[in-house]
DNA sequence: CCGACGCTTCGGCCGGCGCCGAAGCGTCCG
DNA sequence: CGGACGCTTCGGCGCCGGCCGAAGCGTCGG
């Protein structure tokens, strides 16, 4: 039945260095155990502890590869609640002068969870959309099919998964839209492997976009 | 920016007490703080200092009424976010034999948040597809439209509704999906309105199949 | 083999928070 | 107006759980 132990999995979540975790995680790749202790700010042992009630919980997954074990979010079931949570969490002040850097480039260009956000996921959704590259229903128009499959983007490919195809998600930023979905997933995905935006950090949210980047997403009249 | 304080979030709902709380508020009608505080099995200032941090966490908002206060969902977002949260909570073991018979009441007819869910919720959606009501890709056909319409849905105010439209949801108990979404919703409110179903208790998402309800839905091809 | 390395397990400390009863405050009714 | 009722605030108690350092286990490299 439907009935599931809401508490425990909140209290999962609700530690804050089990929270940093999940974040880091919801990078979309799988990190090591000394990683994700750095990224907590907790001892390798606290952070095993942690990694093991989450394990335990299913909401994370392991893989062992020689001594390390590297740990990833366990599907896209739990990818979609802690965005789904994170979208009615309070709004975490930023603490520090030191960080107010490193907010605005988050603000300019992130992930969420897999997808492009912050202004530049905010203008490319407002792209796609007027020039007609997606209908308001955020179906792919054929214009937009010849569009993307130029980017790279296998739009087949995405619209078989099993996750939603397309949709809005509400950006906190900038409190409009930008795009979500296996289709967001999979631009992003194209985009950076074009080399359109680079990780900033290998362990950070945050995007630079290129020189390139820039003159792309130009033509298609977005402007950032 | 889209970073939250997810781990406050999570806390919130990390509690017992509180995720029970949420868990009834789930039925969507908003409830008195003594109502509440009977529900999670503590004391009223227990019970008042709990609802004090999830109104302040914007879990929940309040309407004062005379002397008592009613709480409820603050809003879609949350409770997208609890049903999200509810799928990848591990299954909750039916701690004693007092509460089986509960249990099997649940798993027969139940809401999920404020759709149809359990055996019967489940039914109703194969039998949608089967008689092809709705397409594969959760649409309603033109026979669809005539259908619901006879029962009382107003299928086009659910379409406008800013939320998804139908989707699947998988049922815990039957491990396949049954209806959610904006057209779930007004189903199951219309088949609640025409007594095909009643609620088993005022404070239960438990529901009890009417023999109208059964002759209806049997016309439809499906088997409770 | 033996040491370095990554990770987990164990023991013990300590702070935070969930709990209750008593008291305080506002609302409805005779 | 006084009492009943619903709810919140306050003070104090007890326990769960997060934290660390030390020790144990498996893997890689010389």
């Amino acid at each position: 039945m439907h009935d599931t132990d809401l508490a425990a999995a909140g209290a999962l979540i609700g530690d804050p260095s089990r929270a940093r975790m999940l974040d880091a995680l919801m990078g979309g790749r799988a990190l090591a155990a000394g990683e994700l202790a750095r990224v907590a700010g907790v001892g390798r042992s606290t952070a095993s502890e942690h990694l093991a009630r989450l394990l335990d919980g299913g909401l994370v997954e392991v893989v062992a590869q020689g001594r390390h074990r590297y740990y990833r979010i366990a599907g896209p079931d739990v990818g979609a609640a802690l965005e789904a949570l994170s979208h009615v969490a309070p709004p975490r002040p930023v603490a520090s002068l030191r960080q107010s850097g490193h907010a605005r480039a988050l603000g300019h260009a992130r992930t969420c969870y897999d997808h492009l956000a912050g202004v530049c996921g905010v203008a490319l959704h407002d792209a796609l959309l007027a020039g007609d590259w997606l209908t308001p229903a955020y179906d792919v128009t054929p214009a937009g099919a010849a569009g993307l499959g130029s980017w790279g983007v296998d739009v087949e490919a995405a619209r078989a998964q099993r996750r939603a195809f397309a949709r809005p998600c509400l950006d906190w930023t900038e409190r409009r839209p930008h795009l979500a979905g296996a289709l967001a997933a999979a631009i992003t995905g194209s985009l950076v492997e074009r080399a359109w935006f680079v990780r900033r950090a290998a362990d950070s949210r945050a995007l630079r976009l290129t020189d390139a980047g820039r003159a792309g997403l130009e033509a298609l009249g977005c402007v950032v």
